[in-house]
DNA sequence: AATTACAGATGACAAATGTCACTGGTGTTA
DNA sequence: TAACACCAGTGACATTTGTCATCTGTAATT
C-alpha cells in the first residue's frame, strides 16, 4: 500500500511520514506542495492521497480536484488545521474519502485510514456538525466584490473589476456586511474566509 | 534528560512527541496548551522547554517569560510557522536558547536541541536575516489603537477604551496606516500583525 | 539657552464607505 | 395570473474614515 503525503511544513511532514511508516506498514512518499504532489501521482502509481489544504502552488483543494477526475479509484484524506465548512462542502462535493483534523492524535489517522480502505467514508463529526447549521447566505457577486474587498481593494477598484457602478459594489459589500453581521467590509471578508466562503 | 513539548495540535504534537523518542534518548511529556505547560513546569522538572507560539490560554512567549525567570536553568527552544520578525525579538529578550522554524527537517531539530544542549544558542538564519531589517516603527499609543481597530473596534469605541477624543483615535490609526504603507486601519493590522508587532 | 526631534493630543476638512429606497428581471407559489 | 421572493443594478444621502495643520510637553543635541 502506497501513500503520498502532500503537507509544506517540513517538520510536520517528516514527522507524520516518519511515525506512519512505524506505525504501520504502507510506503510513505512525501510531497512539498500540491505541484509537487500533482507531478508525484502522474509518475508513480498511489493507494492514496493525505493533504493538507493550505499549500503554496496548488491548494489541497485544487489537488484533490485533480486527482479524483484523473484517477477515480485513488482514495483521497484531507487533514487540516483549519475547520471551515466551506471547505469541508467542496470536500465531500469533489467526492473526498476522508477528512480530519490536526486536532485528533496520530493514532486517529491510522485508524481512520484503515476504514477509508474499506470503502468508509470517515469525516470528522465535528466539522459536519459545523457545516449542517453553517449555509453561506451570498450571492455570486457579493462574494465577488467581498473577496477583492478583503484583498485591500478600493470601492472604485472593485466597481471596475466587477463591471458595474459603484454605488453597486457598495450595495453588494452591503449587503454581505449584513448577512454575516458584520460593522465593515473588512469583518465581513474575514468572517467570510473564516468558513471558508471565500 | 527530559524534554516538555507544548504544542495545541494534537496529530503534530504526537507525531513529534513519537519521533523524538525514537530518534534520541531523550524522555518527551507533552503539554496541550501555555496553561497546562505551566502547570507541568512547576511539578516535574525538565531540561528543555520545547513550545509552540500560537497555543490557546497562554501563548508560547507568555510561558517562556514566566519561564526563564522561575527556573533559569531551563533551557527554552521555539517552533513556529510563523516567521514573525516582532515574535523573535521578544523571544531574545527573554533569553531564549533556540528559535526554529517548523519549515525545516526534523532531523534539524535533533541536531539543534544536541547544539542548544552544549550552551549554544541557536536561531533560524532566515528569521535573524528578516528580524535585522525589520523595525517596529509604531508608537505604543498607535499599537494599541491599532490593535483595537484589527479586532474590529469602530474609532469612537476605540477612543473611549483609550480615553482620548475620536480625532485623535484617527489620528494614531493615520500615523500607523502611513508608517505600515497600508491603505486602509484594517491593512494596517493585518501587516503589524504578520509582523509580530500587535 | 536655543534648536531640534518626536510623541501626545485635537478639530476641521475631504474622501471613502455604508445604508436606503427604488427599478427591473426571473422563477416559484397560491 | 397575481402575488411573492429573489438577485442584479443604480444613485442620493448619512456616516465613518483618513489626512492635515496645529498646539503642547519632553528629552536630546548644539
Amino acid at each position: 500500500m502506497k501513500i503520498l503525503l502532500a503537507e509544506d511544513q517540513a517538520m510536520i511532514r517528516t514527522a507524520l511520514a516518519g511515525l506512519l511508516r512505524l506505525e504501520s506498514n504502507y510506503t510513505v512518499d512525501e510531497a512539498v506542495d500540491g505541484a509537487d504532489a500533482k507531478q508525484k501521482l502522474q509518475e508513480n502509481h498511489y493507494d492514496i492521497l493525505l493533504t493538507d489544504i493550505e499549500m503554496p502552488h496548488i491548494s489541497g483543494l485544487e489537488l484533490l480536484q485533480w486527482a479524483k477526475q484523473a484517477q477515480p479509484h485513488l482514495l483521497t484524506v484531507i487533514i487540516t488545521t483549519f475547520n471551515r465548512s466551506g471547505y469541508i462542502k467542496r470536500a465531500v462535493a469533489a467526492g473526498v474519502n476522508g477528512f480530519l483534523l490536526k486536532d485528533a492524535p496520530i493514532e486517529v489517522l491510522v485508524q481512520s485510514l484503515q476504514k477509508i480502505q474499506t470503502g468508509q467514508q470517515v469525516i470528522s463529526n465535528e466539522l459536519l456538525l459545523q457545516a449542517l447549521d453553517d449555509q453561506d447566505p451570498l450571492t455570486e457577486k457579493e462574494r465577488k466584490a467581498l473577496r477583492l474587498a478583503g484583498e485591500g481593494m478600493s470601492t472604485a477598484a472593485i466597481a471596475k473589476a466587477l463591471f458595474i457602478a459603484e454605488g453597486t459594489a457598495r450595495n453588494y459589500l452591503s449587503e454581505a456586511i449584513s448577512k454575516l453581521h458584520a460593522s465593515n467590509r473588512t469583518e465581513a471578508a474575514r468572517i467570510a474566509h473564516q468558513k471558508g466562503w471565500l
